[in-house]
DNA sequence: CTTACTGCAAAAAGTTTGCACACAC
DNA sequence: GTGTGTGCAAACTTTTTGCAGTAAG
């Protein structure tokens, strides 16, 4: 049983329905190496004859991110963007040019001795952080 | 002469017109310790008696971009914010609750390091580096 | 007087809502 | 059958564009 399978057999389990855009909606987001937003997921849901309307994809996208299914992040060229939990932590090298998103890996411990201060006064839940630039084939 | 009129008189050297909508954003962004997006820089000038149409506040920002008079940068939430540029490069704690906005310095350094390996197939122009929680007065 | 800059109207892009209907169970 | 989930139309938010008119220098 694949990642997509056992995420939908748990919400399956806790009383929700298996519609067609709901499974399709997890695979794909499973499938995929980076994140996307609703109208890219929209266009795959197309491709792959699955006709669902732009609002059942927000809506479904709103139901995966409610239920710790999928994370919703901004990315700095402001697209909402989603992608699979339960990936290890990650960020992402986002192309300027062609828009090619890649993860990447950093070690974050720093974060935590250069925000000491800050946490006196703030407490810090999550934070954002994404490189932009020129991918291999752009530069 | 203060921050403002030092980048007023540089624009107005480069032959730009100082118009009352540029000379107050300008202001605007100089005295603001946070980012603003373009509804609150909107509100801002129509409390100083400034009226200039939505347009015009966009395709100033546009124009202070180009200019390197101010930076865009998008939240978390979405929102597109712009802040004077010549401050510290620095980044922002983002109060979920209240949506207070606190500028903190980090150190960076490591960021070369984390990053070494991503480099040799990425080119990295900058980054985006957010953090929300709660701030002092909301947790 | 020249043209940078502006307002207004309209469009575009992304997202949300209300409501009656459909279909998963 | 029951209620979750859906489509459609419309509204809303944020941002952009075209074009004729205004005003800074």
């Amino acid at each position: 049983m694949n990642n997509a399978d056992t995420i939908l057999e748990s919400l399956r389990a806790k009383g929700f329905r298996m519609t067609e855009a709901r499974k399709e909606l997890v695979r794909i987001l499973c499938e995929s190496r980076f994140p996307l937003d609703a109208g890219l997921l929209k266009g795959k849901l197309d491709k792959r004859g699955i006709k669902a309307d732009r609002t059942t994809v927000y809506r479904e996208l709103e139901f995966l991110k409610e239920n710790s299914v999928a994370q919703e992040s901004v990315f700095p060229d402001g697209s909402r963007r989603y992608e699979i939990t339960g990936r290890d932590h990650h960020h992402h090298l986002i192309c300027q040019k062609c828009s090619a998103i890649e993860d990447v890996d950093i070690d974050e411990s720093f974060l935590d001795k250069a925000l000491a201060s800050a946490k006196k006064r703030f407490t810090v839940l999550g934070h954002s952080l994404e490189f932009f630039g020129l991918c291999a084939k752009c530069r």
